[in-house]
DNA sequence: GTCTATAGTAAGATAGAC
DNA sequence: GTCTATCTTACTATAGAC
């Protein structure tokens, strides 16, 4: 034995993602990540040679992997904006789990002098959100300066309300957030 | 001599207060730290006992300080709404370096499991400042329960665009925010 | 008040047995 | 694939000279 995984591949990122949401990169050690994972630190190592740099960087990848699938896809198909903003939503409060988890962006990002790891990834992940946002508000009928706008500040909003749900340790903000969110977006103005 | 402070106490805790904003807590390593102040590490806990966390703690209520000093007081002088709100624009502009500085109160906050030093600081600090803003609100004429929703999307929408400034290496969402703020805050719905 | 030197601990990472 | 044991480095923190 010992050949057979003491936890199957989608638990352990689910596991470390929950770490460095909850942590941050340099919050979260590689004892912590163990005692999540339920893996020794050499356990870790093998199934990431590159070391917790590497488990960040996959769990970048499946979050993006995952927003793409649930909320851009969504987003692309040939329902109503309506309808789509309100999937968006609903997969929102579920990838944020009510407001009680952090946003990754914001929890890896790294000093604006010393460009890490994921600066890149980061900011790839954000413009690609504003742009498909953006789109479905276009198709809503705004202009595309005032769907960019409305683009920006729902994300911004959004990034806003975890941080102040975080620091107050009440999620109230970002329930507060999602239930203005259509508003926010397809009212006429 | 030795006796006469290589750096004055204002200035130490304004690079520290940097330090903290660009590094995080967990970042901010004592090396760190002594480099950007120019004292060595014996020499930082010459002037701070508790080490680390007597720096944060310090570096948390100067920023609280300021911020009581330079946008709450002007919140409750006898000016109009409309200057006030413009006054503290002006302040938030100088306060985040124009979008290029994060927010303490995003970069010292714990994980929400294990309650940090700073939780109970971070919080007060988000709720005297809702409140605060909240008041002015009022007094230019909105119910308060409109006036404690836009102060809370105001503040959130801060932290949002610091937050996608800081992932996107770009201040513009910041100084986007701070263009719009007078309008989010006092237009009629 | 600041420094060099160093203690003691925890970090990231690897070796090799099973 | 997982483990214990270990290495090396970096960290927080302290001692003691000037």
């Amino acid at each position: 034995m010992a050949r057979t995984k003491r936890i199957d591949d989608d638990t352990l990122m689910t596991k470390l993602t929950q770490t460095f949401r909850d942590y941050g990169y340099e919050g979260a050690s590689l004892n912590i990540l163990s005692k999540a994972t339920g893996l020794q630190k050499a356990s870790l190592y093998h199934r990431f040679p590159g070391g917790k740099e590497e488990m960040a960087l996959e769990v970048l990848n499946r979050a993006g992997n995952w927003v793409g699938e649930n909320i851009v896809a969504p987003l692309t198909t040939d329902i109503s904006p309506e309808k789509k903003i309100k999937i968006m939503s609903k997969k929102l409060d579920e990838f944020y789990t009510g407001g009680n988890n952090s946003c990754l962006l914001n929890m890896l990002a790294s000093p604006e002098m010393v460009k890490g790891p994921f600066t890149s990834h980061i900011k790839e992940a954000f413009e690609v959100w504003i742009k498909t946002l953006s789109n479905v508000l276009v198709e809503s009928g705004l202009s595309r300066k005032e769907s960019r706008k409305r683009a920006e500040n729902a994300i911004a909003m959004l990034q806003g309300s975890l941080v102040m749900s975080r620091g107050m340790n009440d999620p109230k903000l970002f329930k507060s957030f999602l239930k203005n969110l259509p508003n926010m977006l397809l009212d006429n103005k």
